[in-house]
RNA sequence: GGUGGAUUGGCUGAGUGGUUUAAAGCAGCAGUCUUGAAAACUGCCGUGGGUUUGUAGCCCACCUAGGGUUCGAAUCCCUAGUCCACCA
């Protein structure tokens, strides 16, 4: 959520920002709400604080034996008109969150301008994809030749865009997500397990909620006793428990920046997405991913987005997987962000960098829905800066890994680092 | 599954319808004193929102959450959460 007194104050400039990211902002509506807003809202307040103070009256006038009827006649329409202005109050204020909730965040300024993904730049290239003496498979191709991928099982067990994964392909997946948990808690990580089912209150905070509810998969609860609305979402990503964590805190200055890296199996429903990358395990309905996220003083957000960014890359090299590292333009940055880098990783299967990490910076934009504050001293609280990755999506690393480490025979080399992981084995 | 009890600020803990602006203590901050510290003493000490040039002043809300009764609710009623105890 964007600040609503910067809304109030500088209107014009913020839907200049917005513009970058291809956004329209609404201002003659939002004007228009706010002064109802603004008028409402005195109104409410002042008859409540006259109501107050009649009501203080009647209690000294009563505790001194005056006769308190009259006092009560003048009291009676009070109650009536505040009431009115509650309710207008309330409900203009209600508008208002519609409209700032669904206001993404403005990109930093050193966010590339842009609208298309064509427009993403393209920082650094690591690595080189390895030439290959024989005919290069893609991983559902080179997985299913060897009984490890069996998608029609899937689909009978559930429904397309799930997999099952058999034998060493199912667990190099484990390997992979014990080395990169291991690998970031070198680099001060504190590993977290988290619930795998949210509410509505967390996915609002890291601004999954209200705009993106059809890509979520939401779990009713089916009790006819219970009619509040306690409906729990599979979490898209381990982002939203993990960041929530900080949720309505005040933390102490020394205890930042906070550093947390989960795994956490993924739900994406992906409306919108129906045939792109139906083939193999690219785009999953569930999958695993380790995430990194750190909570921070807002001085040194920008620092902590190229560092968290660098602890990708590290899985990435020491892997020795080949990739770019892209700055996504103002229009292809997520709602919430301000600023993203995407790591690519090189698919020889599919002949391109696909994303396998993507990066942001929320600045304050997360913090305010969340009411994720800091305190310096005896200073007011102030916001938190949150900063997430993905270290990495561990479905399409292993993805990456099978494609660039495929052999002629059809066998997979383990890479160095994770033999600790699959029993000092060479090859699969 | 059932019954009963509890739920107050960073913590402990008073408060069962009105002069409550939530007592008091602890912790914290500032100061006095002291060579310095401790002790003692003095003062400050929650969060959000509104108004406003304002981190000034004034106002509103918040005693687990959400409803309700009342001129007036921490206090009474209902629903839910959490914790504790007992029963099955």
């Amino acid at each position: 959520m964007l600040d609503a007194k910067l809304l109030r104050s500088d209107l014009e400039t913020v839907a200049e920002k917005l513009k970058a990211r291809g956004y329209a902002l609404d201002v003659a509506t939002i004007q228009t709400l706010e002064a109802q807003r603004k008028e409402f809202q005195v109104k409410a307040q002042t008859l409540q604080a006259e109501s107050n103070s009649r009501a203080k009256g009647i209690g000294k006038a009563k505790s001194q034996g005056e006769d308190i009827a009259p006092l009560l006649a003048e009291v009676s329409s009070l109650k009536a008109q505040l009431e009115l202005a509650e309710k207008a109050s309330a409900e203009v204020q209600a508008k208002l969150e519609v409209v700032f909730s669904s206001i993404p965040n403005l990109p930093h300024e050193s966010t590339p301008a842009g609208l298309e993904e064509e427009d993403n730049v393209e920082l650094k290239k690591w690595g080189t994809p390895a030439e290959y003496d024989f005919e290069v498979k893609d991983h559902v191709d080179l997985s299913e030749a060897r009984g490890w991928y069996d998608n029609d099982a899937a689909v009978k067990i559930t429904s397309g865009r799930f997999s099952v994964l058999k034998g060493p392909m199912a667990k190099m997946q484990r390997a992979l997500t014990q080395f990169m948990l291991d690998t970031h808690a070198t680099h001060g990580y504190e590993e977290v397990y988290v619930p795998y089912l949210v509410n509505q209150e967390s996915l609002h905070g890291t601004g999954q909620l209200p705009k993106f509810e059809a890509d979520l998969y939401k779990i009713s609860k089916h009790d006819e006793h219970d009619t509040s609305d306690r409906d729990l979402y599979l979490i898209p990503t381990a982002e939203v428990p993990i960041t929530n964590l900080v949720r309505d805190e005040i933390l102490d200055e020394s205890v930042l920046p906070l550093k947390f890296v989960g795994h956490t199996p993924c739900f994406r429903s992906e409306a919108g997405a129906y045939g792109r990358d139906t083939r193999g395990l690219i785009r999953q309905h569930q999958f695993e991913k380790v995430e990194m996220v750190q909570i921070v003083h807002p001085d040194t957000s920008l620092e902590a987005l190229e560092e968290l960014t660098g602890h990708a890359e590290v899985i990435l090299q020491k892997l020795g997987l080949p990739y770019r590292l892209m700055a996504l333009c103002a229009g292809d940055i997520g709602f919430s962000a301000s600023k993203t880098y995407d790591l690519e990783v090189w698919l020889p299967g599919q002949q391109v960098y696909r994303e396998i990490s993507s990066c942001s910076s929320f600045e304050d934009f997360q913090a305010r829905r969340l009411m994720a504050r800091f305190r310096s001293g005896q200073e007011k609280p102030q916001l938190v800066h949150t900063i997430n990755g993905s270290g990495l999506a561990v479905g399409r690393t292993l993805v990456a890994v099978l494609e660039n480490y495929q052999n002629a025979d059809g066998t997979v080399t383990v890479p160095d680092v994770l033999r600790p992981y699959m029993g000092g084995v060479e090859t699969i």
